[in-house]
DNA sequence: GATGAATGAGAATTCATTCAT
DNA sequence: TATGAATGAATTCTCATTCAT
């Protein structure tokens, strides 16, 4: 499979572009978009700062490309739960949620971070994503109903709560308050919000 | 009560100071910090960039100052729960962290978008009242589940949940993606979420 | 003698003058100048900033009067040495000019420290009066020529030696770097110069 | 002789980085530190303002590297005069005191103008060399007077009378007061301070 | 393609002066 | 007369972007 000159070249010019966009990633990561400079990004890469502009067209542009790979990974979890029996369902979703690589952290904190202050990244990389994912919740737990397994309350408002649930987990995690847990506890904590989702706080009359 | 010449000076810059800080924490909560210019804060309090400095020692105070006065009500609504039996204690809290008026959101928008960009603010300002609030829903937990009220979930979990969802119902209306829903909605919202806290998902074996 | 309130009113306009002029040698003599703010004056001479605007049209009307007082007492230490005998003239001449309270020298810091800056200050203020001390200087030592006292010379550079040795004292103690010596280290100093200048530092051919 | 690239860019920059200094000594020279913009300096170097970031770190880094460069010549005069024979190493170091190029002069008004202001400049570049020197005229007078060359008088405040008659000689040249004299004239005026020097103004005991 | 110096618009802050009270 | 808040021009410094090499 011979590879033409033109081939290895947009190769070249993509991985180029990765190494970047890591880079800027970490930076933003650390100070924030406005707070990063063009030299930070270009001494972060380890190239001159004129060169960040022949592989994107501004600093913007090099902040729109990672929130559009922030997005990427984001309804994978749900996805792949929606196969998933109820229970194990819920505890795989909560579990993933924390499952975070250092780089993914990088590029989700600048995501979620700029979405607060930019409109065009909220709706168009962060809302479009958590709507889909909240659409999907939501016709997972429809189809518990339907299928007896939950009780009858209003699929929206339950996939609402688990959403924020997950955003509770997360974003002190994005943000550095919280560590990333490690495996074991990552799923101790999924199993007792699991566990608190399905049956509620509140004791049940016991005999009756 | 006659009202000594200090005292209206006294009173006068306090006026004056607020309505810069009102000015600036529309600013902020339209802009954010980074972007918004003094001129601007200066433009909208309708008084010289100069004077803001007759009040401030810096843009900066008067972020810590907007952060100062935004974390005041956070922990009524939860001690005025406290005293309430559990359902109403646990609908009222919901509810109340919806109840904003428009000024307040600009002072809160504020607070919870520079906490995400600076440590100071975050530490300061955000993460004491809400590790105070932790620590009172945990004790709230405690109790129930003393009194047989609620089962025994570990009340840090539970609070961490509520505590969660609380953030889910008040990030996209501080964001500006949700608007502050009427008081009907409002309490329609909590109840429902109550309930779900309260019982779970789960449907019950009926019979039994 | 009956004050008019005409009479009692000049007065105290005066009297504020003279506490701002001191209050404002003092920040000059610290501060400069330039680095000093006509709010650190009005601190100090303890009157609100515009008060100042009563006393003075501006700031640097308040430096040019300093400049002005300044310059008052230069040549009359010049002035009561020519009736004295020649030795005792020098070293009075010499000693007087180290004899400083704290307040001229705020006043003479000040002056000499603008006219380096202003020209205006240089001229009108220093340069007038340095050049009649160099005349009067240059009369003494033309006539002590006459006299058979003084050997030859140029009077000219006589003066203008005798002036460089001055500004050699003074400079330091007004700049802060030398302390005011006090009264016998101040005769002392004047003497071993006097001596010099009379007698130069060459050895004489012992045997002649 | 190949010179490599990096070697090129270093060049570029030292050349640059003197262009500016040259400049901004020259501002200085004519309006002080404080009364120069960074508007001024960038002008008169013709470059932008930001440029001048590119060089120095702030406008106060630029005065240092000025008062850095300013210090270096100071004591090459009276080094050279230590091997000469008295007279001639007297007038030699009278006339070289004066012996300034314009753009030394400068440089030179700009370290001693600022040195009046600022502490640090002070202490850091003017009183460290002046101090330098009296020490090595100390030291010179020390070995005349031990050569049987000069009377027994105090070797310091000879030091101190030279270095007053240098500053005499200096200020008034830094501040444009005065012209810096030709050549010739300068000669003159070293020989004839050096003839009062040595052998003071008064009459001798002719015949005796 | 890569470089990094040059650019200049824009930002926060200071301060002499004015003027209503 | 005394006050001190208001003013806004002026200042230093930053940084995204361009472009000659």
């Amino acid at each position: 499979m011979p590879m033409g000159l033109e081939e290895r070249r947009r190769r070249r010019i993509a991985r180029r572009q990765s190494e970047i966009l890591a880079a800027a990633a970490r930076v933003f990561a650390e100070k924030s978009y406005a707070h990063a400079t063009t030299r930070d990004i270009a001494a972060e890469a380890d190239v001159a700062e004129g060169t960040l502009y022949n592989y994107f067209g501004s600093k913007r542009e090099i902040l729109l490309a990672i929130a559009s790979e922030a997005q990427a990974p984001m309804e994978s979890a749900v996805d792949r739960a929606m196969g998933m029996e109820t229970r194990e369902a819920m505890v795989y979703m909560f579990e993933a949620a924390l499952d975070l690589s250092a780089a993914r952290l990088d590029f989700a904190r600048t995501l979620v971070g700029e979405a607060w202050l930019d409109d065009h990244i909220l709706q168009q990389f962060l809302m479009a994503r958590l709507q889909a994912i909240h659409g999907r919740l939501t016709e997972f737990i429809r189809a518990r109903i339907a299928a007896g397994a939950f009780r009858p309350i209003k699929p929206e408002l339950g996939a609402r709560v688990a959403m924020s649930i997950f955003a509770g987990l997360m974003l002190p995690v994005l943000r550095g308050v919280a560590p990333i847990p490690p495996p074991d506890e990552r799923r101790a904590l999924a199993e007792g919000i699991v566990d608190v989702l399905l049956d509620g706080v509140r004791a049940r009359p016991s005999g009756a």
